[in-house]
DNA sequence: GTCTATACAAAGATAGAC
DNA sequence: GTCTATCTTTGTATAGAC
C-alpha cells in the first residue's frame, strides 16, 4: 500500500555506498565492482538500476543537490534564524567531514575529475555550486543589513571566497591531516565577514 | 662537454608531459600510454627512466615544489620586492592556471586522489603545502610589520584562508568555467589581508 | 635507451538464463 | 531483480631482443 518510490530499495542503497566512495575515495574509485561487493550483489544487477555509470554519477549529485537545497531554503526563509547562526550552520557539514578525516564535500571531490565526466554531471555539478554560492550571497547581504556582519565590498565577490575557502580547507586538510586546518579558515573567514568575535557561536 | 645532469633529456620530457597531464586530467590520467604517445616512445620505454607510476609522480612533484620553492625563498630574501609585491606576484600562476581553462595547481590536483597514492608522494604534497602556508604567513607577517597590510588575527590562521581559497577557487573554477572566479576571490583575499586599494598593483 | 611481445588485473558494459 | 558468462578496453608492469 505505500506509493511506489521512484527509486527501489537497492537503487537507494546503491546511491548511498556510490556517494560515500565518491566523497572518501574519488568518481574513478566508485565502480560498480567495489558498489556490488559493498551491498552484496553482483555488478551487473547495478545496471538494472542505473543504465550506465555516467547516469549513477548525475543521479547522486542530483540527490545531493537536492538534499542541500531543501535544508539551505528552508535556513534561508524561517525568520527564526538569524543570518549569523544561518552561517554557523552552514559552517556544520564541512566540519563534520573535516572531522571524519576521510570524507570531503561530494561536488568538491567531483569537480577534482571533471574533465573526465559526462556533460550532464558537470552542469550538474555547476548548478551545486552557483547555488552555494548565491545563497551565502544572500545570507551575507541580509547579515550586513542586520547590522550581524561588517564588511564593505560586494557580497557576492565575499561569498566566492567563503564558499572556495572552505572547498579548498577540505581538499589541503585531507592531505596534510591537520585538524585545525578548516577550523582556522572558518575563524579567517568570520573575521572576513566581519562577524565580532561577542557574537559568535562555537 | 655540457655536465651530464641528473636526468637525461627524455626523462625530462617524460616528466614535463606527465606534469601537465596530471594539471589537466589527474593523476589517473597521467598514464604511460598517454605520455608514451605524447612524445613519440613506447610505453616500456618510460619504466626505464621511472620504475613505476608512483615514481614517476613523485618525481614530478618533487620538481614542482623544487622549482616552486625557489622562486618564493627568491621573493622572501628581496629587500627590493615589498610584502605586498610578493602577494601579488604569488598570486601570478593560479591566475595564469585560472586563464588556461585547463589547468589547476599540480599538487591541488593530487590532493583530490591523495587516497590513492603511495605513501612518499602524499608526504611530498603535504611538504607542498606546509611550505606554501608558511611562505604566506612570513609575507603576511611582514608587510603587516611595514603597515602595507591591516589585519587583527593571527598570520598563520589568514595564511591558511589565502591558500585555501585560491586551491578552492581553481577547482570551483574549472567546473563552472567562470573566469571572474579567481579574480573575484583574489580581489576578496586582498580586502581580508587588509591592503588599501591604492596600494593595490592590478 | 628503445623496442616487441606479453602477462595480468580491473574497469565498463552486454546477452541471456532464472 | 538478480544471476552467470563473456566481451572489450585500458591500465601497470616484465622479459628479453636490438
Amino acid at each position: 500500500m505505500t506509493p511506489k518510490k521512484a527509486g527501489t530499495d537497492t537503487a537507494e542503497r546503491i546511491l548511498d555506498v556510490a556517494e560515500e566512495l565518491i566523497q572518501m575515495r574519488g568518481y574513478v574509485a566508485m565502480s560498480f565492482q567495489t558498489i556490488a561487493e559493498r551491498i552484496g550483489i553482483r555488478k551487473p544487477s547495478i545496471i538494472h538500476h542505473f543504465p550506465n555509470k555516467g547516469a549513477l554519477g548525475l543521479a547522486v549529485v542530483a540527490r545531493y543537490r537536492g538534499r542541500y537545497n531543501e535544508v539551505m531554503d528552508q535556513l534561508k526563509s524561517d525568520p527564526a534564524v538569524s543570518a549569523d547562526r544561518a552561517l554557523q550552520l552552514y559552517f556544520t557539514p564541512f566540519l563534520e567531514f573535516a572531522a571524519s578525516q576521510e570524507k570531503v564535500c561530494l561536488c568538491g571531490a567531483l569537480a577534482c575529475e571533471v574533465r573526465g565526466m559526462p556533460e550532464p554531471m558537470r552542469a550538474e555539478i555547476k548548478r551545486f555550486f552557483e547555488s552555494h554560492q548565491r545563497w551565502l550571497e544572500d545570507i551575507l547581504r541580509e547579515g550586513r543589513d542586520k547590522d550581524l556582519f561588517h564588511f564593505e565590498e560586494n557580497p557576492a565577490v565575499l561569498a566566492r571566497l567563503v564558499f572556495c575557502a572552505l572547498q579548498g580547507a577540505l581538499l589541503v586538510q585531507r592531505t596534510t591531516g591537520d585538524s585545525a586546518q578548516l577550523e582556522d579558515v572558518i575563524e579567517a573567514v568570520k573575521n572576513s565577514v566581519g562577524l565580532l568575535p561577542n557574537e559568535r557561536d562555537t
